[in-house]
DNA sequence: CTTGACGTTTACGTTAACGTCAACCAAAAA
DNA sequence: TTTTTGGTTGACGTTAACGTAAACGTCAAG
């Protein structure tokens, strides 16, 4: 019951080639078990392959993205590992908030051009949406 | 008082390196005009600039990027070229409202790991911030 | 039994976005 | 006048993130 996939069901699930997964593994990002040769995913292989498309849809770099899933991996949080992991997490967020920052104004903008083109479009029977 | 800049200058103020800067111009990112040989910035190049930096913030290719700013520069508008850049804006935006998505899931993750590390260091005298 | 469908490894190819010279010109400063 | 300082055009180098192809194993269906 501890559901498990082949490499062609996260393809598919996730819209990405068998080549990535492998690439991503090549990285050290996941690290699926095998039976034989083939490679078994489970439930925390399907998880990190999300948080790796999450990031990549953010711009993130694999390197960017092994940082940040290593965040997530606090284990006995010696007080000066602990540190730095806060200072790294501190820094992700700020990245973050500016691309939001970012986001806002481009999303702002592109609605103005929208509305902009839709009145133009307005009384020509052109707009079907 | 036409505000220009020189290369360097606009180098300096992004801070990004001149070569990346005639590499945009290669690509048709920008156009400055010349002064002799050298090249001479004005407020438009200033501006599309900001804006290439901001979409490669967001992660965008160049070629997103130059995509993008044609969206701005809409002209006379002939109907059909209007239908054309809507449907690419609303792709656009919704490309971006789902980054935003993924942003605030983001940020929620960290900012849970921030509070944890922040409370097991507590009771140690490790927090300065 | 052989033909797919699916998986594997190994290895070279590709594209984007610059970095890094080299070799040059021109004006300003020493 | 020689030397900076800042700019220019090639042209080749580099890294990341896969794509693509070759060559092979395996198991179920025809």
């Amino acid at each position: 019951m501890t559901e498990s996939y082949s490499i062609s069901d996260l393809a598919g699930e996730f819209g990405v080639t068998a080549r990535a997964i492998r690439f991503y593994e090549e990285k050290g990002l996941i690290s699926p078990s095998r039976n034989g040769q083939d490679r078994v995913y489970g439930r925390r292989d399907y998880v990190r392959l999300n948080l790796i498309l999450r990031g990549k849809r953010l711009g993130f770099s694999l390197a960017d993205i092994e940082e940040m899933m290593a965040l997530y991996n606090r284990d006995g949080e010696h007080t000066e590992q602990a540190r730095v992991t806060l200072d790294k997490s501190e820094a992700r967020l700020e990245a973050l908030k500016q691309q939001r920052r970012d986001i806002d104004e481009t999303v702002d903008e592109l609605e103005k051009i929208c509305a902009e083109i839709k009145s133009h479009l307005k009384g020509k029977g052109v707009v079907n949406a």
